[in-house]
DNA sequence: CGACTCCTTGCACATATGTTCACGGCTCTT
DNA sequence: AAGAGCCGTGAACATATGTGCAAGGAGTCG
């Protein structure tokens, strides 16, 4: 009865899963394992570090229906936008928020996003932390894509975009639609004659139906500029441009004013961003957020309309309810 | 704008939701989980006890859909159902056996059971096992029936029963329908009478309407005998009918023959157990077994077509489908 | 008001877990 | 076939975690 060609998986994997169900929901402790194994605690240890970060192990907290804290609330009742409050020290840094909050989104992101979806990733300092903690999920026939071009004059810039959006296809196996287009072109009139092209339909396709979106929000006039606002996107006049027209921030290089208006920022007739009409159609949309100085900019957001989940680290969430 | 009845929780649960957080997410270390909360080390190290005790933390071991073993394989091929092979090592006893696959079945059984639905309960060792493991969920509107009676003629034998029960009522905040009746009345028609009284009636459908029903299977016939062959609920005579009668084992106090037929056994219409085509209705079935002793009452149960979910341990599994 | 219980806390110790390192078995060269 | 590099292993060490215990604080009763 025994078939030669037993497992489809990796004898590690199989160990792994086996001392992941023998120690968290058995309860043994990793010697005991060791001895069910015919191993050393040691390695089984490592199998269940293996476990964790492949995923095979799932931790979640479920926060009991009535947990919502006072600023979730807060959050909830004035923007109507789910908030996850991330607890963040008050004397973190911002570089520590930033992290501390990608590590919980990258944590959690495997709900949001399952098989036979379509996800739509910006790229930005805070996409690539997020990035960077990504645990994998198994997905089927899933699709990712990118959501604004990311080349610029200095370089094509696809590099870096790239590689954020590629940890994501890994993590979740999931197809990657690339957006190989300078983040803002020069002349409008090129936008309008590549948004034409076949393979640019199909792209642009897929962001009309993403059943998911995720962002963070730019803070151009903030003191801790994103990554676009130092990357030699923008050049001075366009800059100054900006902040003429009152731009407070941008979701995936689209620019909005504080009250969430974009009319006549002439900037986003050349930007590679998706229209705003078409996030807000999209039915789940994360927003990352970690550092007081984006205050501002997700406020323009949210007026917006542009968000339907919010992850904020805690001294953050505070300055934007005020209180 | 801070209000003065801040928290609708309990400091010590929204303490314990933070500090699982920053442990189970953020991975943070308890010493410094300790700092942000003002407190001491040992003093996390208790919350997130408390965390995982009360169901705020969620361990899942999510095998990849290719992952099924060899022993499932087998099972799910020979009898279409769903087996959930519980890793035990073979020199374990059977009273470990029991303890391990009970602890992983309570710690899972949050999977099965959710708001708004009726999960019908039997009683016996297994159960009581499983029920002093659950971890807590919380649902709303939901109902637990037991499934057949348990009074015997030395005692009442509802405290026992009773109590099984409440832990599952307990644990997942559900409403309590008992049933105070013997678990085999002397004469048939007493019991035909009883089942037209009102109260019954709700009982009986509530067990028609069943989302899940969660058992495991009796062994009157092997060397370790279930709770209901060695509690006083059946006499000599009894006994040896059941064994005349070609009765294999029972499900709720239900017999089978090994061929899963139950016509003609007179026990059968004095229990209490609710009829097998009841339960074959039922949309989710979850059979719980340790111990190779069961091995053959389990067959015949699976020949009666009662169970669609298997949980078993390594060994039973094994001897099931014999290699 | 004091004596009592009950619960919580932090310390100190006992365990359990994570990580470094040197070794040995592989495979792939040459 | 010998050598070089590349894992994977377990022993030993370094940390992190769990727990018994004594002390202190809040509530209750006489």
């Amino acid at each position: 009865m025994i078939h030669p060609n037993d497992p489809p998986l990796s004898d590690r994997t199989s160990d792994a899963l086996t001392a992941a169900q023998l120690y968290y929901v058995q309860d043994l402790t990793m010697e005991a394992i060791a001895q069910e194994l015919h191993t050393s605690r040691s390695s089984v240890s490592r199998l269940l570090s293996q476990a964790r970060a492949s995923g095979l192990v799932d931790i979640q907290i479920r926060s009991p229906l009535d947990a919502p804290s006072r600023v979730e609330k807060l959050i909830l009742d004035r923007f109507q936008v789910t908030a996850h409050v991330l607890p963040v020290p008050d004397y973190a840094s911002d570089v520590d928020r930033l992290e501390r909050v990608a590590l919980s989104v990258a944590r959690i992101l495997g709900e949001f996003f399952d098989s036979n979806m379509i996800m739509g990733i910006a790229w930005g300092s805070t996409m690539n932390a997020v990035s960077r903690h990504l645990t994998p999920k198994r997905t089927h026939n899933a699709q990712i894509v990118q959501l604004n071009g990311a080349g610029n004059t200095r370089s094509t810039g696809l590099d870096y975009a790239n590689e954020i959006l590629r940890r994501f296809s890994n993590a979740f196996d999931a197809r990657l639609e690339q957006f190989p287009v300078p983040t803002f072109f020069d002349d409008p009139a090129t936008r309008t004659a590549y948004w034409r092209e076949r393979g640019l339909r199909r792209l642009l396709e897929m962001q009309g139906n993403m059943d998911v979106a995720l962002f963070s929000v730019g803070s151009p006039f903030s003191m801790v500029p994103s990554h676009v606002y130092v990357g030699g996107y923008l050049d001075d006049e366009e800059f100054t441009a900006l902040s003429d027209a009152g731009v407070v921030g941008d979701v995936a290089t689209v620019f909005y004013r504080a009250d969430g208006s974009t009319d006549g920022i002439p900037l986003n007739d050349r930007g590679t961003g998706p229209e705003l009409s078409v996030l807000r159609r999209t039915p789940r949309r994360i927003c990352v957020v970690a550092g007081t100085s984006k205050v501002d900019s997700l406020r323009g957001a949210l007026a917006a309309g542009l968000i339907t989940d919010l992850f904020i680290d805690e001294g953050t969430a505070r300055a934007l309810v005020g209180s």
